[in-house]
DNA sequence: TGAAATGTTGGGGCG
DNA sequence: ACGCCCCAACATTTC
């Protein structure tokens, strides 16, 4: 009996193990893998300039771990997918579901089609520890609230087998695909060569997922819970990119750092609550489509920010004259990504003191993290800008200066990013303009000229925001 | 997964 | 010895 074939469209999935459509197409036929870049249907949610860069060398090694059997296209997926089905005589198609919106309905159409050709269509989750619709309060509806959230998840929570990795025999060999292209054609990289500094920071692709984890595991963990906030340190998993792609599944990540909760001192449940947060950005951007575009509490809807075209362009260079914001912003500039920690200084920056939409912030973001995820990236915003589902509230301003002192106090952090304030000794270095001129002048800073001074003042931008959210919440 | 303002406490200097 | 003031050092409240 000849063996069926079967395509398996990979998307957020870029894994051989554990990837349980995969699998379950390894199970039914001769397995076609297909990749589709289409930048048409994610509009204006299409990757951004790092995630291009990464993805370039994610399918690079996909390919080359599938012995070079990838097919891939540029162009429209509800297009290529039923003619490709229809071309090789295929009789199912196989996924992993996604859950931005564009993705959401595009796979409502596309299931639609393939019903009408014949053609079987079967979604798996590749992507998530729980799908956003199992978990839900008595009443039915979504939480919205993290902590209870994070409760009900793990009450939920169920041992999952690992699918098993297909292997070379079930796929196809010599599959010819009318219109499929190269990966280089698909022009991920930018014709500037900024992107070549990333090499250095990254290795894109599940070998590189697996290694990132293994020394994670080995070091990161032990004391994370505190380490976490110091920027400086590297302990943090720095998984984020692997897997927003997918190139490790967080069922497999779950496992690995769960079984060493009995052994050694590691902070086993800080780590797995941060996978939940992850959960919990899907879940909203689920329930909620709006969440990229429209604050979710509605009463901000009509919050006065400000149109400050510079001022955004100074956040975005790391030239607010605030040492540990423009740390942050040249550490996402240089290497694809920022530090959690300084995300949210960073972001309460431009919020608050600079009183810019984070929409603006949202898009610098994702166009410039490797690990830029629709989901986290809007929920992470709207928690910063006070109005996302359990929120910072409104008046939780950070103080650049203050956070600097506490989490980068020997200022390792800020030197690394900020060389041309290395000189200058650690009680003045988050605070530069408040250093007599004999100390600058000792560490070779001209402020104004070698460093900015502060674009606005913490103290009365502070008390700007609060009056702009006064204002809000009377509207209420 | 804040910061600043305001309130309280307690030890020490001093008349 | 005592009360008074000062002011860290916390604690609480407010934004």
């Amino acid at each position: 009996m000849a063996t069926s074939v079967v395509i398996h469209w990979f998307r957020q999935d870029l894994r051989l193990q554990d990837n349980p459509a995969l699998t379950a197409a390894a199970a039914a036929g001769t397995v076609v893998p297909v990749y589709i870049l289409d930048d048409e249907a994610a509009g204006a949610w299409r990757p951004g300039a790092a995630s291009r860069w990464w993805l370039h060398h994610a399918l690079l090694a996909l390919n080359e771990a599938l012995d070079g059997r990838l097919h891939v296209f540029k162009g429209c997926a509800e297009q290529i997918i039923p003619q490709l089905g229809q071309q090789q005589g295929a009789a199912a198609v196989f996924w992993n579901r996604c859950y931005e919106p564009w993705r959401t309905e595009g796979d409502r159409r596309l299931k639609q089609q393939l019903a009408q050709l014949g053609i079987g269509a079967h979604s798996f989750n590749g992507s998530l520890l729980w799908e956003p619709w199992e978990i839900l309060k008595q009443d039915k509806t979504p939480y919205q609230v993290f902590t209870p959230y994070y409760r009900a998840c793990l009450a939920a929570l169920t041992p999952h087998p690992t699918a098993a990795p297909p292997v070379a025999d079930n796929f196809a060999r010599q599959v010819a695909c009318h219109g499929e292209v190269s990966v280089p054609e698909l022009e991920l990289l930018p014709s500037h060569p900024w992107h070549e500094k990333l090499a250095g920071h990254w290795q894109p692709g599940e070998a590189g997922a697996h290694r990132r984890l293994a020394e994670f595991l080995a070091q990161g963990l032990y004391g994370y819970a505190e380490g976490r906030d110091f920027p400086a340190r590297d302990q943090v998993s720095r998984l984020s990119a692997h897997l927003h792609f997918g190139e490790l599944s967080p069922r497999v990540l779950w496992r690995q750092v769960h079984r060493l909760r009995d052994r050694a001192p590691v902070d086993v449940d800080a780590y797995l609550r941060e996978l939940v947060w992850r959960e919990f950005c899907y879940y909203q951007l689920y329930h909620v489509p709006r969440l990229p575009e429209q604050p979710l509490r509605r009463e901000f809807a009509g919050f006065p920010f400000r149109n400050d075209r510079e001022g955004l362009k100074r956040w975005q260079r790391g030239l607010t004259g605030y040492p540990l914001v423009d740390a942050g912003m040249r550490e996402l500039w240089q290497t694809g990504f920022m530090h959690n920690r300084v995300r949210m200084v960073a972001a309460s920056f431009l919020v608050k003191n600079q009183l810019v939409s984070w929409r603006q912030g949202a898009d610098w973001f994702l166009d410039c993290l490797v690990d830029a995820d629709l989901a986290s990236n809007s929920a992470g915003w709207q928690w910063v800008a006070g109005c996302g589902l359990d929120a910072a509230p409104y008046f939780r301003v950070f103080n650049p200066v203050t956070q600097g002192r506490k989490f980068d106090p020997g200022g390792d952090y800020v030197r690394r990013y900020v060389p041309e304030l290395a000189a200058l000794p650690d009680n003045y270095l988050h605070a530069p303009w408040t250093a007599p001129e004999s100390v600058l002048a000792a560490a070779n800073i001209r402020l104004g000229v070698d460093y900015p001074e502060p674009i606005v003042d913490v103290k009365t931008s502070r008390e700007r925001a609060l009056k702009a959210y006064q204002v809000v919440r009377r509207g209420l």
